[in-house]
RNA sequence: GCCGACGUAGCUCAGUGGUAGAGCAAUGGUUUCGUAAACCAUUGGCCGGGAGUUCGAAUCUCCCCGUCGGCUCCA
C-alpha cells in the first residue's frame, strides 16, 4: 500500500519549510533519524539507506557491518540509546550543501546508500539539504522537530528483512520498524489499539469459537471448518445462492482437476505457474492439474454446444474451490490460503449488453455485501499491468473504459491501480473499509476478451451470422474463507443474528428442576419451529452465572435465564439478555420469538 | 522464497544439560444458587518430526514441518 512507498526524491532535494507546528509525521521522521543515529552508535559501520513516516510510525532501513542481522535483543538496545539521544536535546540542524561536497563527506563516512540516492538525483540539482544531529549526518529535506527532546514518545517494534529498493532480485537488507506520538498518552493508546485489533484476529476467534482450525497434518493454508464455522458458511452461501438465482445467474458445477492443456490453452500456463500447485502425472505421462480458477471449466460449458444470441447474457455461478500455491512467507489465516473456495461466476454476454450487464452487477455486488452489514466502500479500478497481459492493447483500453464508466456512475470513491489487472484484462475492485477502520479487497469483476478469442466461443446473432462474445469474471465475496474472516474481525464474533450459529442461549438458574428444564426445553422447540438455533445449557451442576459468562463467551447475542419464579408466575415473561448492547429486558416468551425472527428476516446487521 | 522470533497438556504459558509443571478446559463428585468464573478430586504430554553432540537433551547443533511479525508476491 502507499503507506511503504519509499521516495527517494523526498529524501533530498530541495528544503522543505518548516511548519510553524511540528505534525506526528515530522515527528516520525525525525524519530526515524534518531534512531538511525542510536543505530549507527550501538552498530559502528553500519549504513543507512532510507527511513520515512509511515502510518501510525516511521522506519529506517540499514546495512550492518560483516553481513550481521538485527536480532530481536537488539530492539531494546535500539530503544534504549534513543531515549539516551532524546534526553541528550540535539538540535537538528539542516545545512544546504552543493553536491559534490555532499558526496565527498558520505564517502568519507561510507554511507554508499546515500551517495546512491545523491547520484539518482537529476542532473540540475545543484545542492542538497542534509540534516546533523550531534555526530549524526542524514541526506534529508526535512523538516523536523527542533531538537531530539520532542521525541518522547517513542517505541522500537519490529525488525524485518527488506530488498534494496524493493525488489526481490537486490540485495536484503534489515528494516526496523518503530512508532512515535507527540505524548507518551498517545502512544499508550496506540499500544492498546494494536492489542484491541489481536483481540479481534479472526485466526484468534477462530479457535475461541470453535469455527475452524488449520491442522499441521493437512498443510499450511488449509483450514478445516468446525461445526460452527460451517453453519455460519453455509448460512453465506445460502444466501449468496438466494441472490444468484433472483439475479438469473444459472448453476453449474465442475471438477478440481484438469488435464494439463486446458491451461495451455486459456495461458494460465504460461501467466500462472508460478501460483499452481505442481502437476500429477499419470502412467501413460498425462500431466493433471489442480485448477487455480474455475474459467476456463465455465468456458467449456458455455462451449459445449452452439449458443443464440437469445440466450446472452448467460451467467455461470459456481462455488468453485480453487488451488494455488501461495509462498510459505505469505499465508496468513483465512485471508490468505492454499485451498479456497470462489463464489465465481462468468458471464458471457454480447458487447452491447456489456455496459448495462456492469452497470447492473456493480449494484448486485454493492447490494450483497451491504446485506452483510459492510457499507464503507471505495472502487479500485486496476489497469493493464505492463509486461503481464495477454491481448491487444486497443482492447485492453475498450474494457478499461467500460468498467470506468460503470464505475463512475456510483458515488463513490475510484482510485486508480495502474499495471494491477489480470493477465486477460482489466478489473474493478471494491474495497471495503471493516468496523476499525481497515480497508479490504472485496469483490472483482474482470472485462476479459481474451479467453473468448483463445476458446473461440461464438454465438449467432439476430442475423444469423456468428460473433463473439465478451467475458466477465466476478467474484462478489471473493472467497468464501477470506471473507468469512473479514466479516468476523468486522463484527469482532458477535456476528449479526441471521448468521450466528446460535442465537439464543437458554440458561436455566437451577438444573435440577424438571419443571424448569421441560420448559426450557418447550421454548427451545418454539424457537426451532420459527427457524431459530436455541442451545440449552444442560451441563450438570454449573452456576447460573457460570452459564451466562459462557453464553457471552461464545457470543451468543441472546441469553435467556429461566428460574422457578418464572415457570411458577406462568405470565409466559421472560428476562432477556442482550448480549451484544448489554442490556437486560423482561419480555413474553411469543414477542421474544416474533422479535428475534424479524431481526433475521431483515438481516439486521447487529 | 527471504530476514527475525517461535513450537512444552485441548487453550494460555513456566521450565535453558540431570527422567515434566501451573491456571483454564475436560471428566467424576458435592452444591441448586436469579444475570460474566461455586467447591473437591481425577485425568491429561514421544516437550512439532528426524538426525547429531553428550554418561545424560524439552534445554546444545543441523535438516525438515508448522506458527507469528515483516519483505517480496497477491495475476
Amino acid at each position: 500500500m502507499p503507506d511503504e512507498i519509499v521516495d527517494d526524491a523526498a529524501e533530498a532535494g530541495a528544503p522543505l519549510p518548516a511548519p510553524s507546528e511540528p505534525t506526528l509525521e515530522i515527528v516520525r521522521h525525525s524519530a526515524a533519524h534518531l534512531m538511525a543515529a542510536a543505530v549507527v552508535d550501538v552498530f559502528p559501520g553500519a549504513q543507512y539507506d532510507v527511513g520515512p513516516a509511515i502510518e501510525d510510525g516511521f522506519f529506517y532501513n540499514f546495512r550492518l557491518p560483516d553481513g550481521r542481522h538485527f536480532v530481536d535483543d537488539d530492539l531494546q538496545r535500539i530503544e534504549s540509546r534513543m531515549h539516551e539521544l532524546a534526553a541528550k536535546k540535539i538540535a537538528f540542524v539542516q545545512e544546504v550543501v552543493p553536491r559534490h561536497q555532499a558526496i565527498e563527506m558520505f564517502t568519507a563516512m561510507h554511507q554508499d546508500f546515500k551517495i546512491d540516492i545523491i547520484n539518482r538525483l537529476p542532473e540540475d540539482v545543484a545542492t542538497v539539504s542534509i540534516y546533523r544531529t550531534g555526530e549524526f549526518v542524514d541526506l534529508c529535506r526535512g523538516p523536523h522537530v527542533p531538537d531530539t527532546g520532542w521525541l518522547k514518545a517513542i517505541r522500537v517494534l519490529r525488525i524485518a528483512g527488506v530488498y534494496w529498493r524493493g525488489d526481490a532480485r537486490n540485495e536484503q537488507l534489515q528494516r526496523v520498524y518503530g512508532t512515535a506520538w507527540f505524548t507518551k498518552d498517545e502512544l499508550e493508546a496506540y499500544m492498546h489499539r494494536l492489542e484491541e485489533a489481536r483481540k479481534r484476529d479472526h485466526r484468534r476467534l477462530g479457535a475461541e469459537l470453535d469455527l475452524f482450525s488449520f491442522p499441521d497434518e493437512i498443510g499450511s493454508g488449509l483450514p478445516v471448518f468446525h461445526p460452527n464455522g460451517g453453519l455460519v458458511r453455509k448460512l453465506m452461501e445460502d444466501y449468496s445462492r438466494q441472490r444468484h438465482e433472483e439475479g438469473g445467474y444459472s448453476f453449474v458445477n465442475t471438477p478440481h482437476i484438469t488435464k494439463e492443456d486446458l491451461f495451455k490453452v486459456s495461458g494460465h500456463l504460461e501467466w500462472f505457474a508460478d501460483g499452481m500447485f505442481p502437476p500429477m502425472e499419470l502412467d501413460e505421462g498425462t500431466k493433471y492439474y489442480l485448477k487455480p480458477m474455475n474459467c476456463p471449466m465455465h468456458i467449456l460449458i458455455y462451449r459445449s454446444r452452439m449458443r443464440s444470441y437469445r440466450e446472452l447474457p448467460l451467467r455461470l455461478f459456481e462455488f468453485g474451490s480453487v488451488y494455488r500455491y501461495e509462498k510459505s512467507g505469505v499465508i496468513h489465516g483465512l485471508t490468505r490460503v492454499r485451498g479456497l473456495t470462489m463464489d465465481d461466476a462468468h458471464i458471457f454476454c454480447a458487447r452491447e449488453q456489456m455496459m448495462d450487464e456492469l452497470i447492473s452487477l456493480l449494484d448486485f455486488t454493492l447490494g450483497l455485501l451491504r446485506d452483510f452489514g459492510l457499507t464503507d466502500f471505495y472502487l479500485e479500478l486496476s489497469t493493464r499491468p505492463e509486461h503481464k497481459a495477454v491481448g491487444a492493447v486497443e482492447e485492453w483500453e475498450v474494457a478499461t473504459n467500460a468498467l470506468r464508466q460503470a464505475a463512475e456512475g456510483r458515488n463513490l470513491e475510484l482510485v486508480l491501480d495502474e499495471g494491477g489487472g489480470a493477465f486477460y484484462g482489466p478489473k474493478i475492485s471494491v474495497q471495503a473499509r471493516d468496523a476499525i477502520g481497515r480497508t479490504w479487497q472485496m469483490s472483482t469483476i474482470q472485462v476479459d476478451f481474451q479467453f473468448p478469442q483463445r476458446f473461440d466461443l461464438h454465438f449467432v446473432d439476430d442475423t444469423g451470422a456468428e460473433q463473439q462474445p465478451i467475458m466477465i469474471h466476478r467474484a462478489l465475496f471473493g472467497s468464501i474463507e477470506r471473507f468469512f474472516g473479514i466479516l468476523l474481525e468486522h463484527y469482532a464474533g458477535h456476528f449479526p443474528l441471521w448468521l450466528a450459529p446460535v442465537q439464543c442461549a437458554l440458561v436455566p438458574v437451577q438444573d435440577d428442576s424438571e419443571e424448569v428444564m421441560a420448559y426450557i426445553r418447550s421454548l427451545a422447540a418454539g424457537m426451532r419451529e420459527r427457524g431459530l438455533r436455541a442451545s440449552i445449557d444442560e451441563r450438570h451442576g454449573e452456576r447460573m452465572q457460570a452459564r451466562v459468562r459462557d453464553a457471552e463467551l461464545k457470543r451468543i447475542p441472546y441469553v435467556v435465564v429461566i428460574g422457578k419464579r418464572d415457570v411458577e408466575r406462568g405470565d409466559g415473561m421472560v428476562r432477556v439478555r442482550d448480549v451484544r448492547r448489554n442490556v437486560q429486558e423482561d419480555v413474553s416468551t411469543g414477542d421474544l420469538i416474533d422479535r428475534l425472527a424479524a431481526e433475521v428476516s431483515e438481516r439486521r446487521p447487529e
